[in-house]
DNA sequence: ACTTAGTTTAGAACTATTATAAAGTAGATA
DNA sequence: TATCTACTTTATAATAGTTCTAAACTAAGT
């Protein structure tokens, strides 16, 4: 394969520090996730038909699923879940909040929200992390 | 079908008022669900396991799909999702938060955690409603 | 008791995801 | 550069949770 200009070499690195080696597909995949302003949430069935649309040989969907886990394992994508038995993710890492408006996830930077009190973890336990979902509706 | 004792009628009741008949397999769902001192957390294939373990006719997953999400739909159930594709029940219908603790789910009660400030909706959204989840790891 | 709209059920279908295994490739080595 | 091999991609099958279908059954009104 045609070694990549080092502009994309940020993103070669989060593969490989994610235990990939950098293939034509996964740094597509990573550059596609990555190389933008800003953050995203998506499905692997989302990312994988907004990215095949533009491309006349597909990706697989076992590369999409294999790489997304990778990243994931590897802190670079979050996921969390909807009520509807689909995993998202999510390409800001940060710890923050969301709401979740019909199916329409949006970020609330985490010092939006401030605790006035919180329980301790139970014995043997400690606190990984504190996500707040705000669940929103249509005024009347 | 014989006319049940009226111990169960408050059962019964949550049926009539989901808008479903109070049939047999309904009527020892929903009193297997409620009928119970403390709150749970359940799947669906968890609820049927655990019911027809002990008969002898078992009940179709159908009825406990569609008595699940009728209750539900009338309010008497909460639904959430784990990082699983799969969705959880919450017998316990008031506001409150969780634990997440490796795919065991505890209740926080509300008054637990409280804010010092929160973000207002978008406009023309309103906030339906807060939920915290406390992720935990083990000590060490 | 009769009637019928609602219900139960087995099984098929569907959707998101994971597993399999054959063909292809990255990257190390000669 | 040619060779080698462990890793990767892919098509496809398998799995798991859930929903749909339609025939047999039943609650409950008359
Ligand atoms: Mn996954
Ligand atoms: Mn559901
Ligand atoms: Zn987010
Ligand atoms: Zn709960």
């Amino acid at each position: 394969m045609q070694k990549m200009n080092n502009k994309n070499q940020i993103f070669i690195d989060k593969l490989r520090s994610s235990g990939l080696r950098p293939t034509k597909q996964r740094v597509e995949i990573s550059t596609f996730l990555f190389k933008r302003k800003k953050t995203f949430h998506f499905t692997v069935e989302e990312l994988k038909n907004s990215m095949n649309l533009k491309r006349s040989k597909k990706i697989s969907t076992a590369t999409f699923y294999n790489t997304v886990h990778a990243l994931k394992s590897a802190g670079y994508l979050k996921e969390f879940s909807l009520e509807n038995n689909t995993s998202y993710y999510d390409t800001n890492i940060s710890s923050h909040h969301h709401f979740f408006d019909n199916g329409k996830v949006i970020d609330i930077k985490s010092d939006k929200i401030t605790f006035k009190k919180l329980p301790e973890a139970p014995k043997g336990k400690k606190i990984k992390n504190v996500e707040v979902v705000i669940r929103l509706e249509n005024n009347n």
